[in-house]
DNA sequence: CGTGACCCTTAATCTGCATTAAGACTATTT
DNA sequence: AAATAGTCTTAATGCAGATTAAGGGTCACG
C-alpha cells in the first residue's frame, strides 16, 4: 500500500559533508541571522548521523541538546506502566526537538526519541544554546517564537484529542502531515492518535467501504 | 463538601487601587526588571475587574491581549460540535492566560476563556507586548521562559491524557491543583479531565468506598 | 535465500466511560 | 422568600475502542 520508496532511498548514500547553511535558511523565516549570528550559532552546532531506531535520549536520562533535523524523521514518546507507547510529536526536516523540561531543569526524562528514519542532525548543547541567549538577545526572540507554534501546535492537538472520535483525528492527521503518510508505519501513526493499531486498521477499512 | 469560603468571602470589597506590584514581584522570579522596563511595562498594562461568567474571549473574537490574574479564576476551553465543553487550562493567581494561536496570528479563536470566580486581571495588548519586546529584549526573555513553561505543562497534561486512566488522571489533579480542588466545581474538573461529571462522582464514590 | 522481526488485517469478546433519566440538594437571582 | 438555575449522585443501558488471537505479508540482515 506504501507507494513511494522512502526518502532514504532516493538520496542513495549522503554526502557527510556539512549542511549548516540550512538551519540558517530556516531562520530566514524567523528574524534572519547577520553574518555574526551565524557564525556564533553554527560554530557551536554538532552535525552527527543517526541510525534508525536509535535513540537521542532515553527515558532516566537528561536531556542534553535542542536538536534541529536536516534530513529524517524522529519520534518523542513516552511508555506507560504496561509498556505501551505513546508518541507526543513527530519531527522532520527542519524543525527542532527536545524534551525540554529535562532540558531546562536538568531532570532526568521520561521520554524516549528515537529516529524512526535514518537521519542527519545539527545540535546545539543546553550551555551553548544559554551562552547565544545572553549574547545575542535575537535568539531569545526566535527561540521565544519557535517554542510559541510548538505550544500552539500541542494546544490544537489536546483540544482534538477531547473534542474528537478517532475517525476524526485520523482524518486531520492526513491533512495535517500528508507528507508523514507515506514514511511511517501504521503502528506509529496510531500511537500519535491514541488508539491501538487494530483498531486504525478498522477505521482505514470503514473509510474506503463506506457502508450504505 | 466545599469546606472553604470563597476568595472573594475573604476579601470582601477588593479596592480598587491598582496592584502592578504583583507583576513586577512576579518578574523576579524570572529576571528581574530595571526601573526603566518596569515603567515600559506598567504604563501599558489595564487593570480590570471581571465577573464570575464574564467572558474574556469568545470563540470568533481575535485574541488581542496577554492577560495576568491578579485574583480569582479563569477556564479556557472549546466546545465540540455537540456542545460539550473541554477545559484546556485553568489559570488562577499569577499566571498568565490567552489563546496565543488567535493572538499570533490574528486569527478568530476557537475559545473560550471564561472567569469562574470574581477576578481581577492587568492585561497588555498584543501591540504594546511587541513593542516591549523589540525595545526591552528581557521581556523577550522572560516571555521565552513563561511559555516554555506552559508548553511543559501541556506536554505532560498530554502524556497523562494517552497513558492514564481517568481515575489515575484525577489522582494527578488532585496532587497537582489542591487549591483548586475546593474553589472549582466537579463539573469543571471532570471536563478538564476529558470525562462526564456522572463518572467522576463514580471514580470519587469508588475512592473513598474501596472495595474488598 | 532463508529466517526472524516487524507489520497489517480480520474477527470475537470485553470494558471504561458516555448517555439518559431522575431525584435531592444548594447557590444565585429576583 | 420564592423562583430559578446550577450541582451532585445513583443507576440502567449503550458504544467506542481495547484486548486477545491468529494468519499472512514484507523487509532487513546473517
Amino acid at each position: 500500500m506504501r507507494q513511494e520508496p522512502r526518502q532514504s532511498d532516493i538520496t542513495g548514500h549522503p554526502r557527510q559533508t556539512s549542511r549548516m547553511e540550512n538551519i540558517v535558511r530556516y531562520f530566514n523565516h524567523y528574524l534572519p541571522l547577520n553574518s555574526e549570528e551565524k557564525e556564533a550559532l553554527t560554530s557551536r552546532l554538532v552535525q552527527r548521523k543517526i541510525k534508525r531506531k536509535q535513540y537521542i535520549l532515553q527515558e532516566g536520562d537528561i536531556c542534553k541538546y535542542f536538536t534541529f533535523v536536516l534530513e529524517g524523521c524522529f519520534k518523542m514518546y513516552g511508555i506507560d506502566k504496561s509498556g505501551a507507547e505513546h508518541n507526543l510529536v513527530f519531527t522532520a526536516e527542519d524543525d527542532w526537538i527536545a524534551d525540554i523540561d529535562s532540558l531546562h531543569k536538568e531532570k532526568p526524562s521520561r521520554l524516549f526519541i528515537e529516529a524512526v528514519e535514518p537521519s542527519t542532525i545539527l545540535q546545539i548543547s543546553k550551555g551553548d544554546l544559554w551562552y547565544l541567549y545572553t549574547n545575542y538577545p535575537k535568539f531569545d526572540r526566535n527561540f521565544r517564537v519557535i517554542i510559541e507554534n510548538k505550544y500552539i501546535e500541542l494546544q490544537n492537538r489536546l483540544l482534538q484529542t477531547f473534542s474528537a472520535t478517532a475517525y476524526e483525528r485520523y482524518e486531520s492527521f492526513l491533512e495535517q502531515y500528508p507528507g508523514l503518510t507515506n514514511r511511517l508505519p501504521n503502528t506509529q501513526i496510531a500511537s500519535y492518535l491514541g488508539i491501538t493499531p487494530e483498531f486504525l486498521s478498522k477505521i482505514r477499512n470503514a473509510k474506503s467501504h463506506p457502508g450504505p
